[in-house]
DNA sequence: CTGCTCCATAAGTAATCACTTACTGACAGA
DNA sequence: TCTGTCAGTAAGTGATTACTTATGGAGCAG
């Protein structure tokens, strides 16, 4: 999975995975354990998901619901950053689904719905335990708030590191601000 | 380009190029005009970054500057509306670079500064203008906003379409909404 | 008509790569 | 000790692909 993680599926060869398995690289040695080169890549992103810790365990109520505090709002601090070291610890199968999503439909759907919308629907609903009955499109501001943290991981990943001068505190700071600002009143 | 976008530059054969381009595929013609498979690719990047409307112009001040009105957040929602339509224009670089930026790593640089860099600082100033006077960090604003776009569009794009039963619509008035609270008072 | 310049094509070439086949040796069970 | 199974390797095979070389023909100048 680092291998085509970090080249994508077309360019890690079979004989680069025999030689990281400890195989001697061209003999085909790989095919004692695997039916196809797809097959690879699919047990390995069976493995990521099935041992995926579930993060709907950071949405747990901080603090009593009403008004957004202090606490709360390190408390986001907490769970954006823990979301970015997620990102970070499945970088591989983030970054090859980046990149050869289209190549595998099957995966695609698998990673939208078990990713994306169940982190949407816990990430609302621990907002809206703590909005203070205000009108806020909870929904969209999750998945804003959701998009903003991806987006961050991304162009770190991709970039070597944030191209804009706005570090991670600066940039999760913000956002909690924003979160805040948001459950409050209007 | 469009292949390059659809397929990814490994995938994308010279064959290909010369039927899209009027050539009997695989005869090598293309190369009476390229000296390369890279040089295609970077002939097309180059002609892409060259014919971009500048996105700046988008960030005229619309009104007086003061607190955030109506007419502001309608504005501000023309603007992303206006990148995420510009996102859509240079689809196929923009995927390109999205997967294959690691093998070309001086236009991923040309990129990161070109495109990213000069919409975020027209992007701070342009709130610095709308702010009343508030501590925000207009920088890490205009990075939380230019993420949640861009995000917005590589999932819609990715994905077909956006995963979340969050429409555009719906997302890109939240986002207005963010900016706004963030300008106004705190 | 002649000769020159291009552009396109046909037909390769060499490299890469996923995958296969034939064989070898280690090990377990009887 | 004999035998079957299995993991590993060597050595391919056929397909793909970026790129090259040789050939032919259209257009144009003189």
């Amino acid at each position: 999975m680092s291998l085509f993680g970090r080249q994508g599926y077309r360019a890690t060869t079979i004989a680069q995975i025999e030689r990281a398995a400890g195989l001697s690289p061209g003999a085909g040695g790989l095919y004692r354990h695997f039916a196809s080169k797809r097959a690879v890549l699919e047990a390995g992103v069976d493995r990521q998901i099935e041992n995926a810790p579930p993060l709907t365990a950071f949405f747990e109520p901080s603090s009593a619901t009403g008004a957004p505090d202090a606490a709360s709002r390190a408390h986001f601090v907490a769970v954006a950053r823990a979301a970015l070291r997620r990102l970070d610890g499945e970088g591989d199968v983030n970054r090859l689904l980046l990149r050869d999503l289209a190549d595998f439909p099957d995966l695609r759907d698998r990673v939208r719905d078990h990713e994306l919308r169940q982190v949407h629907g816990a990430l609302a609903a621990w907002l809206q335990s703590q909005a203070s009955g205000t009108d806020v499109d909870i929904d969209a501001l999750a998945a804003v708030l959701m998009s903003a943290v991806s987006h961050y991981w991304i162009m770190t990943d991709a970039l070597g590191d944030y191209p804009l001068d706005v570090d991670e505190e600066r940039f999760l700071a913000t956002l909690a601000d924003v979160t805040a600002r948001m459950l409050g009143p209007a």
